[in-house]
Formats: structure tokens, sequence, C-alpha cells
DNA sequence: CGTGTTTGACCCGCGC
DNA sequence: GCGCGGGTCAAACACG
């Protein structure tokens, strides 16, 4: 990735503090009396360069030089990072006075520098035990809901306040929910309603945990539907219900472009055509050939109404390295399926909150038709769009708690700020927002890259990816839903893009 | 000749 | 059971 271009970061909430990154996040965290800000500040511990170091990491790299062996390696879990430095100063005695200070300043420097690359491992760990944990929720989550089915149709006419839940995602049975305010729904007229089926949990427990493997390895990795027999990996009648679909989960990105492609880094084949619901464009078919057996697949597809949009939807996980322009794409795919899972706290308060949210989401549409669970990012939206969280509270629950301000959207200010005034900021700088859109329509990896980030951020999944994937959405951890927090930096053909508050 | 595309046929799931 | 539509296969074809 060309490492002179451009670079473009989504501030969502707690942005500010990404700026200056270094040293001085945990003298902040050390005086805050909230704990769990500081957790989120921690993400500084990653705003790296594409070396994968800060700049003040670097600085005390070379100032550490020589001084590591005085450092405690112990971690302080308790945060206090100013803590006493008096076994330096004894070390540092009998020498000059200033000798001395620089000495208990390194000392001190180095404590800090490797406490706190200590911390930002607890940090990936921490983050990496609650995916897991979560995922092994949400597998199980189904389960211990089956066969308790409530059908809410007569509670949800208005489609406009969709409930959702992955389980219903995932059923194949009839369903919409359409969240896009923007645009009517390409899918069908059929009434939401939500399915919720209790469980046999221990009866169907090892089955589940059989096939967490397999899911975690890649969503097509448990095809269960027909297809090419190569990429066939299990039988249908090894299927757990409900923990099957999950393949099933694809990624859309609407797009205006008038090449027949986006480009996102991958290689394709095509192999097939179709015409497909009435639209007079054909849906051309892909499957990715960078590695043998890759069960990534792709539709392309043009708006039926505006042909100059460009519809591509992904399904399916590469098993094999990627380029950086794919890598985003490829997160994008596996990030979509986590979101869909990430909608089945079958409480209904959970429900009802992740449908709180997405009237946030212009530009972000979930759907079942065509019996899979889709979830659609539209770029193709103006800025002048009305701005459909206006008339929602703008809060953002949890676990979808990092808002995709990004595209065609005033979203782009500051996320501190109250949705009210970021739309004010927003239209203030309308044609700063314009621009930027114009820009990342207009280019086919950027286009990619936004989609990218644009469902990671708003899955709050941490995602954290070396500089040689360049895309690195680090979200609050989950656990603070009111303090949404993402900084969302990408790369892709032109350049690097960094877009935020400094776009003002 | 190898690789990719085209295109008609086929399979499967779903609704009626 | 039948028809429809989505998705895939595979032979034929095109191209470098």
């Amino acid at each position: 990735m060309d490492q002179q271009g451009r670079e473009l970061v989504f501030m969502h909430s707690g942005d500010f503090l990404r700026q200056n990154p270094g040293v001085s996040d945990h003298l902040n965290d050390s005086s805050s009396g909230d704990h769990t800000q500081p957790t989120i500040k921690e993400v500084d511990f990653f705003s790296t360069d594409r070396n994968g170091k800060s700049r003040s990491e670097h600085q005390e790299m070379k100032i550490n030089i020589g001084s590591s062996s005085l450092v405690d390696s112990s971690i302080n879990t308790g945060l206090n990072l100013s803590t006493s430095s008096s076994g330096i100063s004894k070390i540092a005695n009998g020498k000059e006075p200033n000798n001395n200070k620089l000495s208990v300043l390194r000392g001190e420097l180095g404590r800090l520098h490797d406490e706190n690359m200590k911390l930002g491992k607890l940090l990936v760990q921490t983050t990496k035990s609650y995916k897991d944990l979560q995922a092994q929720l949400l597998v199980a989550m189904p389960k211990q809901t089956q066969g308790c089915r409530v059908e809410q149709k007569g509670e949800l006419n208005d489609t406009r306040t969709p409930v959702m839940s992955a389980q219903h995602l995932m059923d194949h049975r009839p369903s919409d929910i359409t969240l896009d305010v923007n645009e009517p729904s390409v899918s069908d007229d059929k009434t939401p309603e939500l399915v919720v089926s209790p469980a046999n949990i221990m009866e169907k427990k090892s089955q589940i945990l059989g096939k967490r493997a397999s899911i975690d390895d890649g969503i097509d990795q448990t095809s269960h539907s027909r297809g090419s027999p190569k990429l066939e990996q299990e039988k249908p009648d090894e299927q757990v219900p409900g923990v099957v679909s999950f393949r099933k989960a694809r990624v859309s990105v609407r797009a205006r472009s008038e090449a027949p492609l986006i480009s996102d880094g991958c290689q394709w084949r095509k192999y097939g055509q179709k015409m497909a619901n009435g639209n007079p464009c054909p849906r051309a078919y892909y499957r990715c050939t960078m590695a043998v057996g890759c069960p990534v697949r792709k539709q392309v597809q043009r708006c039926a109404e505006d042909n100059t949009i460009l519809i591509t939807t992904y399904e399916g996980n590469h098993n094999h390295p990627l380029p950086p322009p794919a890598t985003a794409m490829a997160n994008t795919t596996s990030a979509a399926a986590a979101m869909l899972l990430s909608g089945s706290t079958t409480s209904r308060e959970g429900i009802s909150s992740s449908s709180c949210f997405y009237p946030c989401l212009p530009m972000a549409t979930l759907s079942t038709s065509a019996s899979f669970p889709t979830i659609t990012l539209d770029l193709t939206q103006g800025p002048n769009t009305t701005m459909p969280f206006l008339r929602t509270p703008a809060t953002f629950p949890l676990p979808l708690h990092g808002c995709p301000q990004l595209l065609g959207n005033p979203m782009y200010v500051g996320p501190k700020l109250p949705a009210i005034l970021s739309v004010q900021l927003g239209q203030r700088h309308a044609s700063v927002v314009e621009t930027v859109t114009a820009a990342i329509a207009s280019d086919p990896y950027l286009t990619a890259a936004v989609a990218a980030a644009a469902i990671s951020t708003f899955m709050g999944t941490p995602r954290i990816i070396d500089g040689s994937n360049n895309l690195s959405v680090v979200p609050g951890l989950p656990g603070s839903p009111h303090l949404p927090q993402s900084c969302t930096t990408f790369s892709t053909k032109e350049g690097c893009y960094r877009l935020g508050s400094d776009l003002q």
C-alpha cells in the first residue's frame, strides 16, 4: 500500500483522544474517576503507524535503551501509572544531580513504556477472550431459545421499527427486515416477524461446540445447500439447525460506478450469469480464485432503478492470505456474519435496542430478502439526505455502539457531539462531505474499504489489524454502551485516507 | 495451451 | 405435485 497516500479516519466519539496518542493517555486515565473510559482509551496503544509503532513509542524506545533492566516487569492492573520511582532513585544515587534526574526520568519512562506495552497486550488478549466468549454465547443462544416461537406480527406493523434477531435472520422462512429508511425496500412486503425459539441446550450442546470450529474457519465451510461438490465440506444431515445458515450471511455494497466491477483486490472468476428478479441487467456470479477451494463468492448486478448503481454482494470468508485492498472487504463479510449473530441477544430489550440503533444508519440496511440475511451498505446517497436519526433517540446501544457515520451524511463530524449538533455541523460542511462522498464513490478501492469499515464499525467489533491490512477499526470495548468510540482508518489503492474532525 | 468468459442446462428450495 | 426463481455446473468459446 502506498505509504505516501492520503489517510482517512472516521472519527467517532473519543476520537480527539486519539489525535495525540502516547504517554499522555494514561496520565489522563489515572486522573479519571470513570473506570470504563480508560479501557477505551487504551485503544491508543494501537494507534500505530505502518511499522506498528506509534511516534511516541519510537521516542520512548530510544530513551529506554539501556534502562529496561531497571523496569519492574509486573503489570499494574490497577492502572496506577504514576507510581513511585524510589527504587530507581536509589540506583541513580552517587551521580551528578542532572544525571540523577535523567536516570530517574529514563527509568520511569522505560517503566511506563513497558507497562504501556503490557497493558496493550493485555487489552488485546482480553478483547480476544471476549470475542471468543461472545461467539460461544451467540452460538449457544439460538439453541437456548429454540421451541419458544413468539410471533409478533401484530406488534410490528410499522416496518420502521423493526425487531430483529439473528435467529430470525438466519431463518429461511420468508421474512424481511429492512431498515433503510431512505429507500424503499427491495424485498417483498412480508410482515416482519420475530421468531424466538427456545431450547434444548443440553441436548444440542455438544453438536454446537462441534460445529464452532467450522464456523470460525469460514462460513462457507458449513455449506449445507447444494453447490459445487468441491466446496462442499459437510453433508446436510450434519448441520446443526440455527447454525447452519451462518454461511448465508452476506454483505451487499451499493455504489455508483460506471465500471462493471468493483475492484476489491481479489481475483475473481465468473462462473455464471443470470437474469434475475425482473432486473433488465443480468446478475453475474463470481468465485474467488486466489486460492483453490476458496469459498468466497460474489454477485454483481446493476440496480434496476438506476443503472449507475452497482450492487456487489459478498458471501463467505477467504481461506487464504489477502492483499491489503482485499482484506477490507474480506473482513466485511466475516463482520457481517458476526453482526447478524450479534442481534441474537434474545431478550426483548436487547432486540429493541438494536432496532433503535439502526435508524441511525441511513446507508446500512439489513434484510433477509432472497432468504439470506444481508447487510446492505448504500454508498450512493448524497449528504443532503434527511437524517433518519432525527426521528429517533440518538442512542447507540450495544453491541452496535459504533455508529458508521461514514458516507453521504453529515456524521463525519466529531461523534462526541450530540446527534443534532452533528447534523448542524455536517450541514455547515456539506461541501466537504460532498467532496469526500464523491471521492469515495468514484474510487472502487475506497468504496470497498469504506464498506468494510462501515460494517466493522457499526458492528462494534474490536478489530485490530496490523499495518499490512490497512484497516483499523478499533471501537470501544464491549461493555461501554454509552461511549460509542471507534476510529476507523483505511487505505485504498490511492493511498491511506484520513477523515475526521480535522475535515472541518 | 492455459486461463477466463459465455451460456444453456440442471439442481434445489420454496410457495401455491 | 408443480412451477418458479436462485444458484451452480460444465461444455463451448474467446483471448493472449
